[in-house]
DNA sequence: CTCTTCATAAACACAA
DNA sequence: ATTGTGTTTATGAAGA
C-alpha cells in the first residue's frame, strides 16, 4: 500500500498553474470600487472607452501572467514548468505591476506566453462575469430580462475577450496557428486551468468559446451549438459597430472573418448574436439584420459599460492584490510561491477590500469557483511535498466557496477531472454524509461517494481511504452510530461548526461594517440568491428537521466566526437534502455508542440560547450575516 | 516561534 | 489468515 502510494503520486501539476489559481481567486470579492465609475457613467461608450477597456485587460492579465510566472519560477515543482513556454525575468516580475505597460509586456512575453496570458485573463474574465451570472441569477430570475441582459453581459464580456485577442493578434503578438501554441499552453494549463475551463464548458452556455479560446483561439471554427455558442469573433461585431476606426487596432481579422465570407456571428443560417439566434436566409440578409437589430443602441452601450466597469473592478483586485502582496513580502524571489498562495486565499489584509461588490451596481463579484483553483493550486504546489498532492489546507474550510454550491457547480469536472478537490477531508466527508437522504453513511458508502464523485479518488485508495477513516474517527463532528445493519456515520453539525477557527479573512468588525455599511441591502440580496441557488430546498423547506434543526441553528451559532463554513453547511443540507426532511427518520440514528449524544436534538437548543445574545439578529439579517460573509470573505 | 489544522503513514485492535 | 473497520500516534507542511 505504501509502495501503492508513493508511486503513483507524483503527478503532477504544473506549478504553473499558480496564475490562474491565483488569478481567479483574485476576482473574487475585492474589488470593484464602487461606482465603477470610471468615466462616462452618462452616455455612450466611445472607440476610445473600449480601446481603454482592452489595454486594461490587457495589463491586467499581464501582471497577473507575470506574477504567476515568478512563483512558478520559484516552486518546488516547477522543473515540471520545463515545458512553460514563459519565462519571466523574475526581475521584472518583482517590479511593481502597475509600472509594466503593454508594450513592456510585449518585449518580456513570447508570443506563446502572450497566448497563455490571455488565456488566463479569459479565465478570470469569465470565472468573473459566471460568477456574477450566478450569483445574482437568481434574483434576477423573475425578471427574465434582466437575466437576459446579464447573459448577454457575460457574452459580451467575452467578447470583448475575443477582440483583446483578435487586437493582440494583429499586432502580431499571439500567433494565430493554434498548434504549437496550443500544445504549450496545455502543458502550461494546470488543472485548475482546465477546471475552470471546463467550468465554463459544463456551465455557462458560452463556455465553448472559452474552451475554444484556450485551445489556441481558434477562431475559425464552427460554433456548431449555435445557440449556446456564443459568437466567437463577435466581438469584432463590437468594434465594427462602435469603432470607427480610427483605431490603432485594425478592426478585423481579415482571413478568417470577412473575406471567408463568413461572419462570425452568423451561422447556420442564423445569426449568433447572443440571444437572437434570428434566421436569415444568406450573408447579405444577415448583415442588414446585423445592422438593424444589433447596432450600438442603448442597451449594447448599457451592456458595455457595465463591463467596463466589471473589469474596471477586476483591475482593482488585481492591483491591490498584487500591490497588497508586494509589499506585504518582500519579494526576494523566493518567496513568490507563498505570495501567490496568500493571494488565492484571501485577500491581502493590507488593502482595505473595497466591499465594493457590495456597494457597487454591478452584482458583487463573487469568488465562486474560482477559489477552487486557488485552492488546487496550494495543493499542487505543495503536493511535492508529499506524493500526493492534497487537498490541502484550509482553503478548503476558510476560503473556499461552499462545498456544497463548489461541488454542484464543478460537479462533472471533478467526476472526470483526476484533479484533486480542493477540500478537506472532513469537509468532503460531511457533505457526503449530509447529502444522504438520511443523512448518514456507512464507511464503504463514503468510499463509494468519493470515488463517484472524483476521479481523483478512484486511484491511491489505500492512502486516501485510510485519510478518510482517519478523519472519520479523529474529529468528533463525525459521530458512528451503530445500526441494525452494522455502523453508520453521521454529521455532527455543532461539532463541525465548532472546529472551524473563526477566522474570517478579515476581522469581524469589518464584515459587520460590510453588512451594516454598504449595500447591505443588495448583498443581502445577492446572497441570497446565490443561497438559493444551490440550496433551495433548505431554505424552503421547513426548519427541518431533525438533528436537524441543527443546520440553521448553526447558522445561528456560528453567527459571525465563520460565515463561509455557515454558508457551506447550508449548501450542503439544501443541496442534499433531498426534499423533504426525511433525514433522521427515527431509525437511522439510533443509538449511539456514545452518550453523548443526544446530540443533535439537546445541543441546537443551548445552542439557540447562546445564540441568542450574540446574535441579535432578526432572521432576516441572519441570513444575510451568513451570506455577506462568504460573499466578500472567500 | 508557537499553535493549529491537515494530510499521510502506520501500528494496532476487533469483528466477520 | 484475511479483510474491513476503527482508533491512535507520529510526522511534516503550512498558515495564523
Amino acid at each position: 500500500m505504501m509502495v501503492e502510494s508513493a508511486s503513483e503520486t507524483i503527478r503532477t501539476t504544473p506549478s504553473n498553474q499558480n496564475g490562474v489559481s491565483s488569478l481567479s481567486s483574485q476576482s473574487d470579492g475585492g474589488g470593484g470600487r464602487e461606482g465603477g465609475s470610471n468615466g462616462d457613467t452618462n452616455g455612450e461608450i466611445s472607440p476610445v472607452d473600449l480601446l481603454h477597456l482592452q489595454q486594461q485587460q490587457a495589463l491586467q492579465a499581464a501582471r497577473q501572467f507575470l506574477l504567476q510566472q515568478a512563483s512558478g519560477l520559484n516552486s518546488p515543482s516547477s522543473n515540471e514548468v520545463k515545458q512553460s513556454p514563459v519565462q519571466v525575468p523574475v526581475s521584472m516580475a518583482m517590479m511593481s505591476p502597475q509600472m509594466i505597460t503593454p508594450q513592456q509586456m510585449q518585449q518580456i512575453l513570447s508570443p506563446p506566453q502572450l497566448q497563455a496570458l490571455l488565456q488566463q485573463q479569459q479565465a478570470l474574465m469569465l470565472q468573473q462575469v459566471r460568477l456574477t451570472h450566478t450569483h445574482s441569477g437568481w434574483i434576477l430570475s423573475k425578471a427574465s430580462s434582466k437575466q437576459l441582459a446579464f447573459q448577454q453581459q457575460l457574452i459580451q464580456m467575452q467578447q470583448l475577450q475575443q477582440q483583446h485577442i483578435l487586437n493582440l493578434q494583429r499586432q502580431g503578438l499571439v500567433p494565430l496557428q493554434p498548434t504549437a501554441a496550443m500544445q504549450s499552453l496545455q502543458q502550461a494549463m494546470c488543472p485548475s486551468d482546465l477546471q475552470q475551463l471546463w467550468k465554463e464548458v459544463s456551465g455557462v452556455p458560452s463556455s465553448e468559446e472559452a474552451l475554444k479560446q484556450a485551445e489556441g483561439l481558434d477562431l475559425s471554427t464552427n460554433s456548431s451549438n449555435s445557440t449556446s455558442a456564443f459568437p466567437k469573433a463577435a466581438s469584432a461585431h463590437i468594434p465594427l459597430h462602435s469603432l470607427p476606426n480610427g483605431q490603432s487596432h485594425t478592426p478585423k481579422r481579415d482571413s478568417h472573418e470577412e473575406h471567408a465570407g463568413s461572419h462570425p456571428l452568423y451561422g447556420h443560417g442564423e445569426c449568433k448574436w447572443p440571444g437572437c439566434e434570428a434566421l436569415c436566409e444568406d450573408m447579405g440578409q444577415f448583415i442588414k439584420h446585423l445592422n438593424n437589430e444589433h447596432a450600438l443602441d442603448d442597451r449594447s452601450t448599457a451592456q458595455c459599460r457595465v463591463q467596463m466597469q466589471v473589469v474596471q473592478q477586476l483591475e482593482i483586485q488585481v492591483s491591490c492584490n498584487v500591490l497588497a502582496h508586494i509589499n506585504t513580502h518582500p519579494v526576494n524571489g523566493s518567496n513568490f510561491g507563498s505570495l501567490l498562495k496568500r493571494d488565492s486565499d484571501a485577500y491581502p489584509e493590507g488593502l482595505p477590500h473595497p466591499p465594493t461588490s457590495a456597494a457597487t451596481p454591478i452584482t458583487p463579484l463573487r469568488q465562486g469557483p474560482s477559489v477552487i483553483s486557488s485552492s488546487s493550486l496550494h495543493t499542487h504546489s505543495h503536493s511535492h511535498t508529499h506524493a500526493v498532492g492534497p487537498i490541502r489546507r484550509r482553503n478548503s474550510d476558510k476560503y473556499c466557496t461552499p462545498i456544497a454550491s463548489e461541488l454542484a457547480q464543478n460537479c462533472e469536472f471533478y467526476k472526470n477531472a483526476d484533479v484533486r478537490p480542493p477540500f478537506t477531508y472532513a469537509s468532503l466527508i460531511r457533505h457526503a454524509i449530509l447529502e444522504s437522504p438520511d443523512r448518514q453513511l456507512t464507511l464503504n458508502e463514503i468510499y463509494n461517494w468519493f470515488t463517484r464523485k472524483f476521479a481523483y479518488f478512484r486511484r491511491n485508495t489505500a492512502t486516501w481511504k485510510n485519510a478518510v477513516r482517519h478523519n472519520l474517527s479523529l474529529h468528533k463532528c463525525f459521530v458512528r452510530v451503530e445500526n441494525v445493519k452494522g455502523a453508520v456515520w453521521t454529521v455532527d453539525e455543532v461539532e463541525y461548526q465548532k472546529r472551524r477557527p473563526p477566522k474570517m479573512t478579515g476581522s469581524p468588525t469589518l464584515v459587520k461594517n460590510m453588512i451594516s455599511g454598504l449595500g447591505f441591502g443588495s448583498l443581502n440580496a445577492s446572497y441570497q440568491a446565490a443561497l438559493a441557488e444551490s440550496s433551495l430546498s433548505l431554505l424552503n423547506s421547513p426548519p427541518l428537521v431533525t438533528p436537524p434543526s441543527a443546520a440553521s441553528l448553526n447558522m445561528l451559532h456560528v453567527g459571525h466566526d465563520d460565515v463561509s463554513s455557515t454558508v457551506e453547511q447550508v449548501n450542503s443540507n439544501g443541496s442534499c437534502s433531498p426534499t423533504l426532511s426525511p433525514q433522521q427518520y427515527s431509525h437511522p440514528v439510533h443509538v449511539k455508542e456514545e452518550p453523548t449524544e443526544v446530540e443533535e436534538d439537546s445541543r441546537p437548543v443551548s445552542l439557540l440560547a447562546g445564540v441568542t445574545h450574540s446574535l441579535p439578529l432578526p432572521s432576516d439579517e441572519r441570513d444575510l450575516e451568513e451570506d455577506l460573509p462568504t460573499e466578500e470573505l472567500e
